[in-house]
DNA sequence: TATGTGTTTTGATGTGGATCAAAGGCAATC
DNA sequence: GATTGCCTTTGATCCACATCAAAACACATA
């Protein structure tokens, strides 16, 4: 496949899954909310999700500050989160795809607690939360669903602590590769070759380095043929030598 | 109050209310999992949180790999959560205390996801999640919640995340023990003097230094005339100087 | 009181990644 | 196809924190 007929597939909107509302017919409900419904239960969520949303690139899905309301599955594009700190210092906390949900950092306090940026034209499904609350009362399997996805954001978080507290930049650089290799995986798309959708300097804002650290290590692990880089486009050339990357630290 | 006394106060198991099973009568409840729950809600929770468990200092509640079955409230006493890398390699992700919630990790994928140690001897309330689940189906104040719970520990570590990538050492350092001294503060602690129940190295491995800078960190704000301290006894002599640390970076 | 063990402090030195600087590449717009 | 505005790469230098080392200290147990 190109790298154009690549980005292309990445990004094209799924026409036909537009003509339908809601999670029964999407092919992303094996990843989203939906996983392990019944077909039942399936039909009940499907009047709770029915409010869709376009967000260009470069605009905000939500920002710090904006009062909750709601949660968002991602449908199609890419979407970055960031913090901004109180002296206007700021970073990337995570990088949503297709089947994940964002906005759940605004439940503990009702106001969002970071920006949601969308890194392409995006389209997401809005969940209004008091409805998701009223539902899951209701669905069991609904409720046990939502309370994964918010615990195995803070398993991610914490992994991305690990990262930023014990790995080295070599290290850190591998790691995200891999986890964007296998979500993209997961979502049938080639684990191999893909394109970025962020920046270096994004990359390097989510792992704690800069952004010329970043590249760097882009040109390291193509010197050592581990991959091939050209611009936002990534190939995975020796995906056991990159995994080694991290496993063979010096202690 | 002299420092053995402080230590005494901080530590010492409230007698009286262990005769009472649970959360109505318990004065960490406004902190708690019940907080804003009505009186008739919150006889309902007192029948799911029955079970009391003693931790000695050093003992883990849970261990990463465990199978999960219930989250726990810190009764008393102080917990590290840690998790461990692939190669040996660790983390302490997060200090609780009194009021707190510890396991919510677990949820995502049956098993807990790091391991939780006394530092100090520590009592837990345990909260079976099935019955959790079950009860937060008909108290709405309940499941509300407890999702603010799971919404802030997200929140709690991005800001953790914020620390690690952008801030440099002697700002994560006055932010720990500011965060400290707010927590403590809600809990009807004093604010400004209070005890390290953790070693230099698990609050390096927490704020991703070594336990020499955190030492020399200390020395520093000691010398500026921020704080006292002698060996695990801090006072914080000067808190807006403390805030200023990480208030007055260059950019 | 002596002894051992783990913790903390402090100093000297090393280094990984930041910073500074400059050049080159890509894409959008005219 | 020239201009403009990012974004990326690469080199040179710097510095914050790590590492290495040693001594002091705290606390438990014999």
């Amino acid at each position: 496949m190109s790298r154009g007929e690549l980005a292309r597939q990445q990004s094209t909107h799924l026409v036909l899954a537009e003509l339908k509302a809601a999670c029964a017919n999407c092919n992303l409900r094996e990843l989203c909310l939906p996983a392990g419904l019944s077909n039942a239960e399936l039909d009940q969520l499907d009047n709770l999700v029915n409010v869709r949303r376009k967000i260009k690139r470069g605009d905000a899905l939500y920002r710090a500050g904006e009062i909750f309301d709601a949660i968002y599955a991602v449908r199609s594009g890419f979407f970055k989160s960031r913090v901004t700190y109180e002296d206007g210092r700021d970073q990337v906390t995570g990088f949503s795809m297709g089947g994940e949900i964002l906005g759940m950092d605004g439940i503990g306090q009702g106001t969002h607690n970071c920006d949601a940026i969308a890194l392409e034209d995006s389209d997401v499904c809005t969940i209004p939360y008091t409805r998701l609350e009223e539902l899951s009362r209701e669905v069991s399997g609904l409720q046990r669903h939502f309370h994964k996805m918010m615990s195995r954001e803070i398993v991610r978080e914490s992994g991305v602590m690990m990262l930023l507290g014990v790995m080295r930049a070599e290290e850190r650089i591998a790691a995200f590769l891999l986890n964007l290799s296998q979500r993209l995986n997961a979502r049938g798309y080639s684990p191999l070759e893909f394109h970025l959708r962020m920046t270096r300097e994004e990359m390097g804002s989510y792992l704690g380095l800069k952004l010329e650290t970043v590249s760097r290590a882009f040109s390291k692990f193509h010197n050592d043929g581990l991959i091939e880089v050209e611009q936002k486009f990534v190939r995975i050339i020796d995906i056991e030598g990159l995994k080694q990357v991290y496993a063979h630290h010096v202690n």
